[in-house]
DNA sequence: TTTATATTTAACTGGATGGTTAAACTTAAT
DNA sequence: ATTAAGTTTAACCATCCAGTTAAATATAAA
């Protein structure tokens, strides 16, 4: 990378790291600067100001979360094959940005015009609809591989089933996961097969259909 | 209700009101005064900092969402019953208040020094560990009931798949549901037995497990 | 009516913040 | 070596914000 957009790329996932953890009103210019290493005139000669910061760290985060599940979803594969491969794939990306999404959440629930104005850029810039995906479980329903159901409701269910651990884990752990949460890698590796498992084949042994 | 209370009261429902809506940095006392309908220095009277009407307001939260979720979890019912009527009232709670939980989920995710000590407190005063709903899903788990699994991973399942349409709707919104998206309860309803039947049966009809 | 408490007003204050500036310094390219 | 661009420094500034204050007013209770 040369040297001009070193700086600027550094500025950028400093102003991450801290957008993240201290939210938008919450974060300061200084400390942004300070994680970076640089001087505070610095970012405004890069940036321009604090809301320009942090609207390209909203699109950038907004753009590669998208991206990342997208692709995962995009792929020539089965219905069974997809599903696995995105629970795997995906909580792999969320163990490796834990706080990653709920930053988005946060930022769009939020709303506010500089988010509104990234999100209308984004879905001018292109197809953000998971098509394939959906014509795929679709054609299996028709096929009759899988039941009948909307495709959409099948999605949202199992991302929220990989994200919920992650985006909801210091509450868990004074809940759900207070006692015998000894070993958190291998909690997230069970939870890619009981996610699975779950979704194919559900909790009742051999269960009929209500 | 006594008119001591009324403001106190109030002023909290105002400040809940702004502190989800524009996040703890971003919330002004004047604007939590206005929305109240009160002056700013009433604020102080009845709440003496910004940081102790956030700090009450964290904790009422939290409390009423854990203790919705932990009377739902705790009947007397099987397993199945349980899931069903915990699907069919926790959506309905989260309907009722939607930006409830991000907010929630977004502040502990922020952490702080405020929100450790209120989670420290509430911790202190009681056990809001689901511990009869794990030892039924576990008890059916032994008679065969339902397959083998880790109690609290089918937990976090069935939260996050509950969830996750209303924590991440603007995203689903010009996302998954961005097309053919027109009656926002009907979905919400169909949300309901969709999860349910992922749960309980799977998608694969009469599957085998692997 | 008096007393006590709740509420308001309007102005103020100290501190923090995002942003600016001019000059100096450093680095890279020619 | 010179020039151009990137970076730093240190100080500054206008604005905003949470919090304060004293006095006045309103309301509730006795």
């Amino acid at each position: 990378m040369d040297k001009l957009h070193a700086t600027e790329e550094l500025i950028l996932q400093s102003a991450m790291q801290v957008f993240i953890e201290k939210g938008r009103h919450g974060a300061r210019m200084q400390e942004i600067a300070d994680r970076a290493g640089i001087n505070k005139a610095l970012l405004h000669y890069y940036y321009r100001s604090k809301d320009n910061l942090y609207a390209t760290v909203i699109e950038k985060s907004l753009g590669k979360n998208i991206s990342d599940v997208m692709k995962i979803l995009d792929k020539n594969l089965s219905v069974e094959e997809i599903i696995r491969s995105f629970i795997r794939d995906y909580i792999e990306i969320l163990r490796n940005n834990p706080k990653l999404p709920l930053f988005i959440l946060r930022e769009i629930g939020e709303g506010g015009e500089i988010v509104s104005s990234v999100l209308n850029r984004l879905v001018q810039r292109k197809d953000i609809v998971p098509r394939k995906v959906l014509d795929t479980i679709q054609r299996a329903i028709d096929r009759g591989e899988i039941v009948p159901l909307d495709p959409r409701q099948l999605i949202i269910t199992i991302l929220g089933a990989c994200l919920f651990f992650f985006i909801g884990e210091p509450l868990l752990k004074i809940t759900l996961l207070k006692e015998g949460f000894t070993d958190r890698d291998r909690f997230i590796e069970e939870r890619k097969e009981a996610i699975f498992n779950i979704i194919a084949y559900g909790i009742f042994p051999g269960g009929d259909r209500t």
